[in-house]
DNA sequence: GTGAAAGCGCTAACAG
DNA sequence: CTGTTAGCGCTTTCAC
């Protein structure tokens, strides 16, 4: 039979209320008691019934996750499994259980949100992938139910989200290109309705107008986040224009480009991607590219989440996680 | 306030228990009294605590599911995604639900599972990584926790397990690249202790011999599953004997020996990988590898436990998931 | 500081 | 077929 709180109580010759009471931590308690009770746990070897526990506090200390139900976008970004695995590592210290499931439409999400939440399954949830006026953020926050998102959403006001700092991240990408004797440098980033475009095409204005040079529109591109768009942008550039670089904003872009590049014989052309996927790893040459430390921002969207639904005072609402620029070719 | 199953049953006029019949599909129930009790569940859009059933029945309907700590081997291969996301989708099916979480040493794994499991967090659980001899497994078993592995173990008395039918993929891929041509071919694979690697090197004799060639032990080699290892043992091929293709059992293995075949200078020599990974795809050429379906083996893995723990007659003891070979490069 | 008792929301005998 | 009742294992007032 299962060892219950009871069992407990009587071997350590308390009652049952005296052990909940070890249990969590309350403050009046004696020593004494406390170590009997501590020693009879460990005699028994005893495990609260979390489920219990859930039920008496209506807490239950768990977080929601939904994933795109996209096998081929998920197997493509490695970002997805280290978001993962940085949450499961700070909700693992702090005694948090995470739910997963996944999704495929965005209506698909909202009922599935609703579900967990209606049942008492979550307290709150992390958000993976954050659309222009999300629906799922909407009925989240008309819900009143906790969240945190990753990527800076459009809106701020009490949002509690976790993301790089783009920005910066790209104007440091372009002072490198530039150090590497570059003048004519290209832009090929998704859509610039998304605001981690916006933010690295600033980056990337920024870092061109510092270093006395001139932004030019016939440099820019914004194409989807594919090998196919970055191929066709680069090849649209090589017609149009000339230059000696292309900073992208991912590596799928980078890779097409570079094929462009080897396609028509071109030499010489830097380019470079971001989000250091394994992809750009096995390139050859390796791809300069922008590690964005995923893992972090899982660590810190739950950590986020987690103190806000602890009501701690010190509760950030943001957190920026740094980015590093990996140099593959010296 | 949260609206419960007494609300529901002052509603349509009937007590808690029949409600929760309704809920439980109880056979005994008259169509009359099953609407009005659906009708003012839906009235006032009723969610059953979950919490408290799992109290009640003692049966979370929630499987455990522990990742590997490591960032990298994550990041690169997307077999874990993959798996997770056909695991997620067989669950929600089944009104299961997945808890995630991660651990270091095969101890700490050990020490998590305990916890799950003795907290009443789960039902049962789905193993991703089998080691030899693997410790999590033997515990598992001996405190008659279900489990069920994805890759076939050592032994399988009274185990539940998925996997690829490793054999026939290796069979298939080595004639493929018979009829190709090529007479010499090579075999890199990783341990031989592991079940995978010697039913992928039977595959491979198997092909050799049946198609009249020989076996020939100096073009076998045993490496581990990076990059590295299949450069340096492609470079000992090259200088102890003569080939014209290499047989591998992984892509990362494959792109070692791509890189060594580049830096040599040789030419014409067919690379076959394993696992369909992205950077296989990728890669120029594209590399001839075998697609796993690893999304499948998370889905009956998941459907395989399930139906255990749910004592279904028709449950089985083990899946083969079909694999294809993917031929990028004509 | 500690115990008794009620209750979290649901299920499952036991009656009828 | 349906209602009554007694828990599931824990937390949390309210006393003392």
């Amino acid at each position: 039979m299962r060892i219950t709180i009871k069992d407990v109580a009587k071997l350590a010759k308390v009652s049952p209320s005296t052990v909940s009471r070890v249990l969590t931590d309350h403050p009046k308690i004696s020593t004494d008691t406390k170590e009997r009770v501590w020693k009879a746990m460990k005699e028994l070897d005893y495990h609260p019934n979390v489920t219990a526990r859930k039920l008496a506090t209506n807490a239950t200390r768990t977080l929601g996750l939904v994933l795109p139900n996209d096998v081929k976008l998920l197997a493509e970004n490695p970002f997805f499994i280290q978001v993962l695995t940085g949450i499961t590592t700070y909700a693992r210290q702090k005694d948090y259980y995470i739910i997963l499931t996944n999704a495929g439409t965005e209506e698909d999400e909202i009922k599935t949100l609703n579900h967990l939440f209606r049942s008492n399954l979550i307290d709150g949830v992390i958000m993976t992938v954050v659309r222009e006026e999300d629906k799922c953020a909407q009925f989240l926050k008309e819900n009143n139910h906790p969240f945190v998102v990753i990527g800076k959403p459009e809106e701020t006001d009490d949002m509690i989200w976790v993301d790089n700092d783009n920005f910066q991240a790209m104007y440091e990408v372009v002072n490198y290109i530039i150090r590497q004797g570059n003048t004519r440098i290209a832009f090929i980033g998704g859509s610039e309705a998304l605001t981690v475009t916006k933010n690295r095409l600033s980056g990337y204005k920024m870092a061109i107008t510092n270093r006395g040079l001139h932004v030019e529109s016939e440099l820019i591109k914004e194409v989807k986040f594919t090998e196919e768009e970055g191929y066709k942008a680069t090849m649209e550039l090589i017609k149009e224009t000339t230059f000696d670089a292309i900073a992208t904003t991912d590596d799928l872009i980078a890779i097409g480009a570079l094929k462009a590049i080897r396609d028509t014989g071109k030499k010489d052309i830097l380019v470079t991607g971001f989000n250091n996927t394994p992809i750009a790893t096995y390139q050859n040459p390796p791809l300069t590219t922008v590690e964005i430390n995923a893992d972090k921002l899982g660590y810190y969207a739950a950590k986020l989440i987690i103190s806000k639904l602890q009501q701690e005072e010190s509760s950030l609402n943001s957190y920026i996680v740094d980015t590093k620029l990996i140099q593959h070719n010296e």
